[in-house]
DNA sequence: AAGCAAAAAGTTATCGATAACATTCAACGC
DNA sequence: GCGTTGAATGTTATCGATAACTTTTTGCTT
């Protein structure tokens, strides 16, 4: 990992320039010297110095940072895929952070990867502090808010809108007959900055519609916890304990949505017959339950892609559409 | 972003000398000047560019890539959470990648990613192109090769034997009287170059225990697919109308298990009485459902952090072990 | 107040690639 | 064979931080 251009330079018997151009394959050279260096290049198995490169032009040109709330997460982990499959294609690299549900944690992320100049940047959700947002306006590079669609973003923003999923699930539990809800969430945020901002806005948009039909939501549990399996589970046992009567349960996600079901299931509940639960996310495990989950599909990729072209179309200059939707789909399912 | 030492300097009035020595907090200036100094920084909201610091050292002292197979497993999200959590405290920077299980994929990785002088690196399996081997031979930087651990590391490995793993799953349904079994596994290398090599050794381990027991493997089936719930129905479904007689089932991973479990439960099979189902990994999923998955349970956190600790050691010059087992726990459960 | 050590601050060179500008060279028409 | 043109190639400056070295200032002793 020691050869550079002068390397190649002296071996070729021409100047660093000339080496320059023919590995970026422009023009100003002659075959034969194309031909000369190529092979000396090859040869001596040359890897040019993009730190060199990007502190030249003072913007790391194929860097892009991205920052998710959790590395764990199944949708996220899509998310990243279809960001990863979209930029990597491109030769652009990837430089990942997790905020770990925490707007602080957020912000020391942007301010730890705008040091290395990225040439954009993907964050996930609206919720920021005024720091990070400062410091994102006071950059050129462009941003894109993934998940939580904002009609405001810093820059752009590609999702869909938290509160309407949880608010479609309210009418469709109420078409189905449902009139005694609760809410199983986690995640609670403890640091008062709006840490779950995205699963809140669910659950807004999903107690507000059942109140608009006069049958609102009874009872809620929000955990401080990761929101998995065991959340899920433990989340229904306290909820169910506190109240009874419910017959539907709304879950922050399907992970929590099939801990319920296996905890109902462990009571000789029937699902649905006894109570309905609804997830949200839409994870594949949920479709081959032997009763398929009635969930909210999140087209998590599609998300990742689009959010990809966003940033590499302002990259290279083209003007791009400031809000992308990416609609997510409610899957009726056999549990609601 | 646009302040640099300079500006500062410039304010305050002194060198820029002065201004990087105040800033990165030794000596060599007087109270009143590192307040001056400090106030200014502040001010201007200066972030001070690794792309120069790293260039002038020809090292990016604190980026660290990391290669994983695919970032929509959740067993390497847990992987990556736990590097990114024991590095990002530590400010290192972490830039990733995905092969998607082809060799050649992670060798155009190393190559982009060495581009950028990282301080280390960490790849996930043994099984390397010669290209990537010899540009990481040629490189002083760090490797730590994780997940499938190997005597001969190129640098250091952490992780544990798949073979062995498979090995120990074999025995096991063995003492519990299981004597015709079948495997159904996914991810089919397609290029011949091992490019699921992690797997594949499972399957070797299981396969070998199951002849030295008198009872060989009967059936396998191993799709061109992700390992995912939908391989592990639909792998079941043709292995089952392939052999009659099978009275388990080895599955690549938990997921596929489960997806096994629904067609096993769709077809009126009792599990384990009329088959048995084993997985593998230790998904949070598995441990709750119905009847616990007989798997093996793999400490996924733990192998980022020791990936990440002795990749730390190393690069503060310590010396660290060679290979670090992280020992996998076979679950029984009531599945297999 | 001179002398001297130590602290404070400044100067210079450097890392690798490349844009912008400068120069050399070759081929061609007349 | 001489000027012209364009291709081929070379030179210089630059990006920001910092190591290594040099100079200036301060503070203290006698």
């Amino acid at each position: 990992m020691k050869s550079n251009l002068e390397d190649i330079a002296r071996a070729a018997g021409v100047s660093k320039m000339t080496v320059s151009r023919v590995l970026r394959g422009g023009s100003g050279f002659s075959d034969k010297t194309r031909d000369r260096v190529k092979k000396i290049a090859e040869a001596v198995g040359y890897v040019p110095n993009r730190l060199a490169v990007a502190f030249g032009a003072d913007q790391s040109g194929t860097l892009v940072g991205m920052c998710v709330p959790r590395l764990t997460s199944g949708l996220f982990g899509h998310v990243l895929d279809g960001v990863d499959r979209a930029l990597s294609r491109l030769g652009y690299q990837l430089m990942i952070g997790a905020t770990n549900h925490s707007a602080d944690e957020e912000e020391a992320w942007v301010r730890q990867v705008m040091a290395w100049r990225p040439a954009g940047l993907i964050l996930s959700g609206r919720t920021h502090t005024a720091g990070t947002v400062d410091l994102l306006r006071a950059t050129a590079a462009p941003v894109v808010e993934i998940w939580d669609l904002t009609t405001s973003p810093i820059d752009m923003s590609v999702g869909f809108s938290h509160f309407d999923c949880g608010a479609e699930m309210g009418q469709f539990l109420i078409r189905r007959g449902r009139r005694r809800a609760g809410y199983v969430g986690a995640l609670a945020q403890t640091d008062g900055r709006g840490a779950d901002g995205m699963g809140a806005a669910r659950l807004e948009g999903f107690a507000a519609t059942l109140s608009r039909a006069g049958h609102p939501l009874i009872a809620r549990e929000v955990l401080h916890d990761a929101p998995g399996f065991y959340a899920g589970y433990y989340g229904l046992e306290t909820l169910l304990a506190r109240q009874v009567g419910l017959d539907v349960v709304y879950f922050h996600n399907d992970e929590m949505a099939i801990g319920g079901l296996a905890y109902a299931q462990s009571r000789g509940l029937r699902v649905p017959e006894d109570i309905g639960i609804a997830g949200w996310g839409g994870m594949e495990a949920a479709s081959i339950l032997p009763r398929r989950l009635t969930t909210t599909v999140v087209p998590t990729t599609a998300i990742g892609k689009a959010a990809a072209e966003a940033l590499v179309a302002r990259l290279k200059g083209e003007a791009g559409p400031e809000v992308t939707v990416i609609p997510t789909r409610l899957v009726p399912g056999e549990t609601g």
